[in-house]
DNA sequence: GAAACTTAGTTAGCATAGCTAACTATATTG
DNA sequence: CAATATAGTTAGCTATGCTAACTAAGTTTC
């Protein structure tokens, strides 16, 4: 499925083709992004569940296994590293005692930020060198990118 | 929201902006493509090394450490775990015999194309839904990324 | 051409991250 | 209230990441 190059425009955009495209690009943008995260000091998994406790609010952890793909125990062990490095709390829900209600801290959401801003930033500063038109279409494509995950 | 697609009128496409929904975009992405990888019946680091020899041929171990961006012991690991499932071959090299040869066998480049299908589909599946234009506007998309990526 | 250095890969040992099975504690239902 | 269902944890396995220390093979130096 992966051609040289070859298939110039004529082409009604054949979505496989696209679709292989648009998967290697995402898979070479992450990979170049991901680079600096060891800065962070914590693990891979521990930094994308922060993200959501940061960015979409407390949840509890079969939720928050959900949001991350993994099973439970997985959560658990992940969220344990997490409290041990201060970045997250945690407390029995009042209305359920069986769940935890998960939160980040002040320093978690500090320690989020500062990955995410290195993520960000070396990927900023090489749209700073294209014209504003691809910048444009890249947002748009962004937002497609998006609603394709929503479907899928 | 109105994205006019001619003229645009209110934001001048901030960098910082667009590179965070692109960053989000692909992982979300992603991470929706990963999720049927369960069933090649390899872990994710032997798949993404396979993909590189399969992809990009033959090459020697720290050349593919090098590419998956992790160290020689790792990808020493990755490759017995690869050539224990029968994958990957692997000579020393007759020029420099400290060297390894590694090598994708036909049955890895069978599993790794099953994978391959099996991600590409799902997502060349919602691109079917799209509007031409769309699929065309994103296909531009993947090529600017690949770009960035080259870049950063 | 032998000693010293360099380079390629492996081994050992540690931490993180994935899983299932089996457990505890709490809530719900019959 | 006994049975069942649900939320999370613990134990134990595999895979994947690292550094330090090793072996083997090439290269440099004298």
């Amino acid at each position: 499925m992966e051609t040289e190059k070859g298939k110039r425009i004529s082409q009604p955009a054949d979505p496989l083709a696209v679709a292989d495209r648009l998967h290697s690009a995402a898979i070479h943008l992450l990979r170049r992004v991901r680079a600096r995260d060891t800065e962070s000091g914590i693990g891979p998994a521990q930094l994308s569940a922060l993200s959501v406790l940061v960015f979409a609010g407390p949840r509890s952890l079969g939720e928050l296994a959900a949001a991350e793909q993994v099973r439970p125990p997985t959560m658990s062990r992940i969220v344990a590293g997490l409290m041990r490095a201060a970045l997250v709390r945690r407390h029995v829900a009042k209305e359920d005692r069986r769940r935890l209600r998960l939160e980040a801290t002040a320093k978690g959401t500090d320690v989020l930020q500062a990955a995410r801003k290195r993520r960000v930033e070396s990927l900023a500063a090489t749209l700073r060198h294209l014209p504003t038109e691809k910048v444009e279409q890249l947002r748009q494509a962004a937002e497609l990118m998006d609603q394709l995950s929503r479907e899928m």
